[in-house]
DNA sequence: CTGTTAGCGCGTTCAG
DNA sequence: CTGAACGCGCTAACAG
């Protein structure tokens, strides 16, 4: 932060107003004299000092990253989505901030607050819950924000989303192309978007396919892999003459899977099984896990994408539904 | 950024700098103008423009995750360690910005330049290999940073990695104890530095542990799973009376399980295996893997207060090496 | 086409 | 104990 606009305007013979003219594009100011302050801006290392720039512009090109559930070991799901978000980001000019929930509600402000007291452009919300109190804060707040997994819409908040309900339904198609009859289905948290939209696809899919849909099939697990092994067994204990199921997360298919190894109970001979999200243990496990793949970079570039639109062009924020992919691979 | 100090001193009838002493703790100040002032700001939902403050006091409070190597289904083990640098830097006060080394390439500056446009107080670093360019300007540049994982020490470097040394030989003891003789190491890449400690724990500690050491038992993968398939292929070629392998990474000594699976080797009973980072994978690979763990969360969490040291209170750099530890499983 | 004048919102001398 | 004045580095009117 040493050479300031004013030693280029010093070191060129001309104003400081000519400097940021000549180095932004204006159009009223001599070719020549452009020339020579980018020349000695170059001469000098210059570089425009970002914080002054925004206080003045009243625009960071800073976007935050809100992560709800921003924990060690926690949702490497969060980990592409973010890559993703900088990428885009980082080329449309704008820096990323990352904002976990559990700072702004330990210092008591309201994330807004948060955000606007850095002055960030935009925020782009992650792993946010169902019941969680910042979600009315997020819909009517004038703060343009996109939210990943939640179907949030509102003047300044738009979502992006996997298609969660037909990849549900690919889910069932593929259990019923390998002649499964009883599908059973293991459902995340309640308090997750997404869940209620896979229950949708899984019950449209059933009535669909299979002809009789019967929620007794209908079990919950919490995402985990402890919850997955636990759901399966109450599934199995309720109805045995299941013979595939559904899990709407590989962590909860591989607790499963886990299940089945324990009880003997082989895979997929007697019980096919497809997960959801493909995550990296997907391909690791034996039997390999059949699954549905979500488009976590490609989610991330799309938030991204669509906040700069609202930003720049003043776009009405959308919702946007990725296509998920069906991933054949051992289990089904 | 509506109501600013201004706002708040005319609300409170004082003047701006009254305002300004009050809410940031100065000792000059009337116990109960002081409050008045906080009661004030309060009700007007003030919050003080970290622009404006980061101008003024040319600090930004705000700090730059250097990312090398920051893409679509990287390493998740920058994950781990990039929350821990969050939680740490959160606790402090800072705000965390997410730079990556291709963008500043794409922008032809230096990394130094982009954190100084930008006011960051300082720089952590991660994945950074030893051959990369920015290394110099990292250890020669006078803007505050922490290095993971690259023993780089200056007047304003330091740096935090774990003790790659005694994981290695943590790695070799327990092959040995578990009746090993023949010890073969796949290293990962020449170009990152912790090969060469792994190198060097496992060299001494089979030449301490086993007596003689034999370099033609160490061969090279690349970090991935199947530079580790490669690799142990070609260590077996060269020598098949290898009882144990010890790989520079969990993703190698995968891709070693699945040679030894289409191989027909046993493991652990022809051929014990122990990886290194206890990346998720490990305990879900059959057989499961033991491995030597990496403190990625804690890792992240050093290099944080590190930084903040230097920048609070002068201190100065230093290298920090974290404990590794044995998880044992089923490969050995 | 260029320079002068005003702030952006805040912290900090330095007088009172 | 308090306030007026100044400046952080930059852009944006408004002249000339």
């Amino acid at each position: 932060m040493r050479v300031t606009i004013r030693d280029v305007a010093r070191a060129a013979g001309v104003s400081v107003t000519t400097v940021s003219r000549a180095l932004n594009g204006a159009q009223d100011v001599g070719e020549e004299t452009r020339q020579r302050v980018i020349e000695v801006a170059k001469q000098l290392n210059y570089r425009p000092s970002h914080v002054a720039r925004s206080l003045v512009l009243r625009k960071s090109q800073n976007i935050g990253l809100l992560v709800s559930d921003f924990r060690k070991g926690g949702h490497h799901f969060l980990y592409d989505v973010l890559v993703g978000v900088h990428d885009t980001l980082a080329e449309y000019g704008y820096d990323v901030t990352l904002v976990s929930t559990d700072t702004a509600r330990q210092q008591l402000v309201s994330y807004v607050d948060f955000c606007r007291a850095r002055g960030l452009d935009g925020v782009i919300v992650m792993g946010i819950r169902l019941d969680d109190p910042y979600v009315e804060e997020v819909v009517e707040s004038t703060l343009p924000s996109v939210v990943i997994d939640l179907p949030l819409l509102s003047r300044h908040c738009g979502y992006v989303m996997t298609d969660n309900v037909n990849g549900a339904r690919y889910a069932v198609r593929h259990l019923v192309s390998r002649g499964c009859r009883r599908i059973g289905f293991v459902n995340g948290a309640a308090h997750a978007a997404v869940s209620r939209e896979r229950l949708r696809g899984f019950e449209e899919a059933v009535r669909q396919y299979v002809g009789v849909y019967d929620d007794r099939l209908v079990v919950y697990g919490d995402f985990t892999l402890e919850g997955g092994q636990r759901a399966l067994a109450e599934l199995l204990a309720r109805a045995p003459e299941v013979d595939g199921v559904f899990f709407a997360s590989d962590l909860m298919a591989i607790g499963g899977l886990q299940h089945c190894r324990a009880a003997g109970i082989r895979v997929p001979e007697d019980l096919a099984v497809v997960g959801f999200d493909d995550i990296d243990l997907a391909r690791f496990v034996t039997p390999a896990l059949t699954t549905i793949a979500q488009p976590r970079y490609e989610m991330g570039c799309e938030a991204a994408k669509m906040l700069v639109h609202m930003l720049q062009k003043g776009e009405m924020p959308s919702g946007t539904l990725l296509p998920p992919q069906l991933v054949v691979r051992e289990t089904a």
